[in-house]
DNA sequence: CTATTATATCAGTACATTATGATATGTCAA
DNA sequence: TTGACATATCATAATGTACTGATATAATAG
């Protein structure tokens, strides 16, 4: 990831027209939570908007990647954002992340030993 | 991926202590969808229990390749199987994971042109 | 306008994941 | 047994993704 080059743009709204089920959108939508730290990021809005620079602050990691990490999820609609002066404002772009975290929490749960066991992923 | 030295093992049954958030954890859990052929072998498994032969002919790719990443989804408590035979039958694991792919379903389709435009991933 | 702080972008490199093809293991039928 | 089919594993090559550090853009204060 993070291999920036164009910005995430404004999509009118409503233009999607219930998407017929397309297995590599999904894919590269599920790829958002792939990683530890934009999961953490998303962990840290669970509790309400925060700036580029609390986030930073929060995960303890350099702020380039912490922004290509917000710029990740922004496309893929994880986030949104709002400009407050000189600060970027983020917060979840839709409630049903939340659920879908919470989903996968009893799932991850039940199969944690498991997965930590995992040698192919992360 | 697809780099099995070790065999997926039983795990105790309710040997997780409602796992406090190790995002580490869940990052691995969710690459199990950020895949392409795993999502679509996940939703074929939504219509009911699958032989490996089947998905092999529903996918339409190598042999493999199916059984690699369906190892990797059993991993990850996606899928679980039971041998019938001389075919080993798979079917999804946990009933969550099938309102996992709903509430998936929303969102993308809230943001089909945003995640299909993204430079980055998948 | 200039300096300062906040955020975003990018090239290069390091690392991780995926596909392929060959081969091994397991099950059954004859 | 042996042969045939079903599934799993593995090494290697190909590809994709993440991190770093430098730099660019944006907003504000002075």
């Amino acid at each position: 990831m993070v291999r920036a080059q164009v910005q995430p743009q404004p999509v009118s709204p409503a233009s999607a027209p219930e998407a017929e089920f397309s297995s590599a959108l999904y894919a590269r939508f599920f790829s958002g939570l792939a990683d530890e730290t934009r999961l953490r990021i998303v962990r840290l809005l669970l509790d309400g908007p925060r700036s580029v620079g609390e986030l930073v602050a929060g995960l303890g990691i350099a702020q380039s990647r912490v922004s290509n990490h917000l710029s990740c999820l922004k496309w893929c609609g994880y986030v949104r954002t709002q400009r407050s002066g000189k600060y970027v404002i983020y917060e979840l772009g839709d409630p049903r992340i939340a659920e879908m975290v919470a989903l996968a929490q009893g799932v991850v749960a039940r199969n944690a030993a498991h997965i930590e066991a995992c040698t192919r992923l992360g």
